[in-house]
DNA sequence: ATACGTGCAAAGTATTTGCAAACGG
DNA sequence: CCGTTTGCAAATACTTTGCACGTAT
């Protein structure tokens, strides 16, 4: 049910780079060290997250910088914003080949976990084409209270 | 496809003051004019919203007592919040005929449009199921360009 | 009378913006 | 070199909290 990435991973960063740098953008410091860290994660992560992680890793970041490179990559469509509903956005890869997950949330202890599941895809699908809209994409976020905390 | 609320808005409202007034909260002022605006609506407001509604109709209420007025009514399960990633929450009435929709998001102009998906709703039920979560709610969000949008 | 609710102002978070310095191409 | 990108600090946006006062019960 989890979503696990691997060899896709390393990849998603190594693209999402050369699509930038093809698109005139340049090739250093903040941005790579986002989009690189970005490319290494299971599942979504704030903005907040990325900006310790980058510290703890002894990288020089500005907090700004971290929400200028998201907020480009999420205009170009390489990483996906996530409303979970705690007041923060997370963010999150975008992967080629069209796999796609939503995403679980446990009330009680914030975890955050992701599931797939083609049947909703397909009904998410049907609707998508009845609405009227051009839908670009979509949310699906399930809450409740994780096996650890359903005790 | 959208959802039309008529004659179930009125009577929410007053379920849901009857509701609190029995669970030993009193009747007055700030709390009981957003329950009666937010019965009023079709659809979701932002905290702000309510707030200037309600100024516009003269009444004195604060933006604080909007907010805490929506956290009670959402924590006890009468209205639900919505993310639909604009960095404000929304908020909308829970009706008790088990009635639900979900939301459709215009990327370009914000508008904000209902729909509801039998089809949707039982793929949504049976991925619940599978998750190991005590699934309590959950969200659909779509998002794309509106009729008047896309050209 | 006595809590509960309220409005206002102040404090907290999350995110964005202005700007001069740093840097890639 | 030149224009993009960056870090920092200040600004903004949204939401919550502290507190004295108002008001339903």
């Amino acid at each position: 049910m989890v979503v696990h990435a691997s060899t896709k991973i390393s990849s998603w960063a190594e693209m999402t780079i050369a699509s930038l740098h093809a698109k005139g953008h340049r090739n250093s410091g903040a941005r790579r060290a986002v989009v690189e860290l970005l490319g290494r994660q299971d599942c979504c992560l704030t903005a907040q997250e990325i900006f310790d992680q980058l510290r703890a890793e002894g990288r020089r970041v500005g907090i700004a910088s971290v929400y200028r490179v998201l907020e480009q990559l999420s205009k170009d469509g390489f990483v996906q914003r996530i409303d979970i509903g705690a007041g923060t956005t997370r963010f999150e890869p975008i992967h080629a080949g069209g796999e796609h997950h939503h995403h679980l949330v446990c009330d009680d202890c914030g975890k955050v976990e992701a599931f797939a599941d083609d049947q909703l895809e397909r009904a998410l699908h049907k609707v998508e084409g009845r609405t009227g809209y051009s839908v670009a994409g979509h949310d699906v976020v399930l809450r409740g209270a994780c096996r650890d905390c359903t005790s």
